[in-house]
DNA sequence: TTAAGTAACGGACAATTGTCCGTTTAGTCA
DNA sequence: TGACTAAACGGACAATTGTCCGTTACTTAA
């Protein structure tokens, strides 16, 4: 019985599992964590947690990756009930308040396009933000042109803002000042 | 005779040059250098290192504040020696090129808004933005109403961009980006 | 069912970061 | 000039990260 759903064997699966499920709550409790210890509470060793996640930067991208592939997934759901315009105006307030992205987990995409698994999740993002785009040229509601990465990038520049009164309202007009630029039209 | 022209004391103030003359190289040759080792080539030891500069991060900001500075102050000469639309552009182009902020140097001045040390640094730019904008403004180049912070944490994307084949033209695609986001007249 | 091959394990170890604290010395004042 | 004091030193030590490699056990195939 060919068991090997994902490449993965069995038992390194199993502690590939436990090791997100601890980690998870350990590094929502406390970002610091080291991973020394999570390893322990997940009980492998250190070289099992290592060769999983190299870096912590690695750990915490599968954590958020779900949420991540929502956030990716959302861009055609609301392609489908709003108007292009709109749809991306509400994706990119989402992206905004996407509550993982908040605080140190912020890090994760900057440079994703060098690092080979960060770059599978950076794909995802590019294509939902290059759907996004295209709907809205098509309707003639922006400017056409305009490159995913580029939007992408400045987008990202949401990730960073700490978390300070004001920071919604900043988000707002980051949003603003990157639709003037892509020439949308009220 | 009082000699604290900077608050520190004069042996404080040798070890400092000679860390950051020492860390300049080592770091310039291998951004990766072990901070223990540019201690020991510079002759204090590990305590002195992070007494003058608690992380690594807070060693290269020191390393490249002149920099920094220097391009904080390049914006009020463009300012005299071109018109403010066309100055603002130029300093752009310079921030995008500043050598020092390529490959790790890039995140320094993420999230600066929080840490202290940061802070300072931080405020220069911003301060140089703001003259921008404010001129640009003035002869009615851009929109009014941009704030420097939102347009200097979009700027702060072109420190992150890889060095890749294109990268040139993905920095003028940005700065155009965010130049039709301030509503240049062209 | 068993044996072979190999992926995965995990703890010991090396390297680096970051802290602590007793010692030294620059700067001050009588 | 000779203490005095506080700033600064620097090495030892603790904590964390990251690597290596001999051992274990999951899978497959006969």
């Amino acid at each position: 019985m060919a068991v090997e759903e994902d490449g993965l064997r069995a038992d390194a699966r199993a502690n590939r599992d436990r090791i997100l499920e601890v980690a998870r709550k350990a590094l929502t409790h406390d970002p610091e964590t080291p991973l020394s210890a999570i390893g322990k509470a997940a009980g492998v060793g250190q070289g099992t947690l290592y060769r999983h996640f190299p870096t912590r930067e690695a750990l915490a991208l599968a954590i958020y990756r779900e949420e991540i592939n929502a956030l990716a997934a959302l861009a055609s759901t609301l392609l489908q009930k709003h108007p292009p315009l709109e749809a991306f105006r509400l994706w990119c307030a989402q992206l905004a308040n996407s509550s993982a992205m908040k605080r140190g987990v912020a890090k994760l995409l900057q440079g994703a396009t060098s690092e080979d698994d960060k770059r599978e999740t950076y794909e995802q993002m590019v294509l939902a933000v290059r759907s996004l785009i295209a709907a809205c040229e098509a309707a003639g509601a922006i400017d056409t042109g305009a490159n995913a990465d580029d939007v992408l990038m400045l987008l990202g520049v949401l990730w960073q803002l700490p978390s300070h009164p004001g920071r919604d309202s900043q988000s707002a007009r980051i949003i603003a000042l990157i639709f003037g630029g892509l020439g949308a039209k009220d």
